[in-house]
DNA sequence: TACATTTGTAACATATTTTATTACAGTATG
DNA sequence: CATACTGTAATAAAATATGTTACAAATGTA
């Protein structure tokens, strides 16, 4: 899994919402990003998965969005690139015979709960054109 | 830097609330977390540096709350650890030819100020006193 | 048809970040 | 003065993220 997925998707979509009629290559995102074209595939892979864009194979293949901007939120690509807001947990089995140990990521995971709910609904509030009309 | 700071930052304090009385070791607070002891006096370095804990050397020594845990907020703990709501951003210096890799570093800042704007709101309404009720 | 270009994906390599360990000087307690 | 702590640095190990190479399969075009 990549970390900054989000960061990257939206890059990749904003590009795509700012060219709506080309098939752009992972060539060429991966300039705009300066990062590895293999990685940009992986990503488009997920945007596919998710039938947000549709890529064509073979020359002058590449990807393309395969939905209106203005319909999509940024709510939604969050969510597609499987990140939620959390501040971590308790990684190492935390004591069961200690109270707090007991209960710790319990509670942390109801307070991030919170946490990705308020942020989710900021988030549902930016479309993708929004957020591409800032360039 | 340790990730998940926050996490065991609220472990730590949610002990220290539960046993307002007592100087606990790091050895203690290791044994409830299940983490490396030189650790936790790592992150109890930070808190004493915000006065918000007080260590004792020597035998018998350790640390405690030196705040009342129903003045201080989740959302300055939030901040104690240096941790921000965000996430990702191109690391690899973007294209800046591109519209998009020009300001995407930009853009994603401005997002993520909100978030954690929205997030502080929320967890300014959580004391460590309520938080440790829970336990 | 043959060639060039591009996606899709797996396997592997490198870099970065986190977490853990060891070690030991300094300090308080009894 | 022995014991049990903190404080902190140095180092090691583990986990995660990122980058690279390689190549099959697809597709447009000369």
């Amino acid at each position: 899994m990549i970390s900054g997925k989000f960061a990257i998707t939206i890059h990749i979509l904003t590009l795509l919402t700012k060219y709506p009629n080309d098939f752009l290559s992972s060539e060429y995102i991966a300039g705009s990003i300066n990062l590895n074209p293999v990685l940009v595939r992986k990503e488009i892979a997920n945007l596919k998965a998710h039938h947000i864009v549709e890529s064509k194979e073979g020359k002058n293949g590449g990807t393309k969005l395969s939905v209106d901007p203005s319909k999509i939120t940024l709510k939604e690509i969050f969510e597609m690139t499987f990140e939620t807001i959390n501040l971590g947990y308790a990684k190492n089995q935390p004591n069961p015979d200690c109270p707090v140990g007991k209960k710790i990521n319990q509670n942390l995971s109801s307070l991030y709960a919170d946490m990705n709910q308020k942020v989710s609904l900021q988030l549902e509030g930016i479309s993708l054109e929004d957020f591409s009309n800032q360039f």
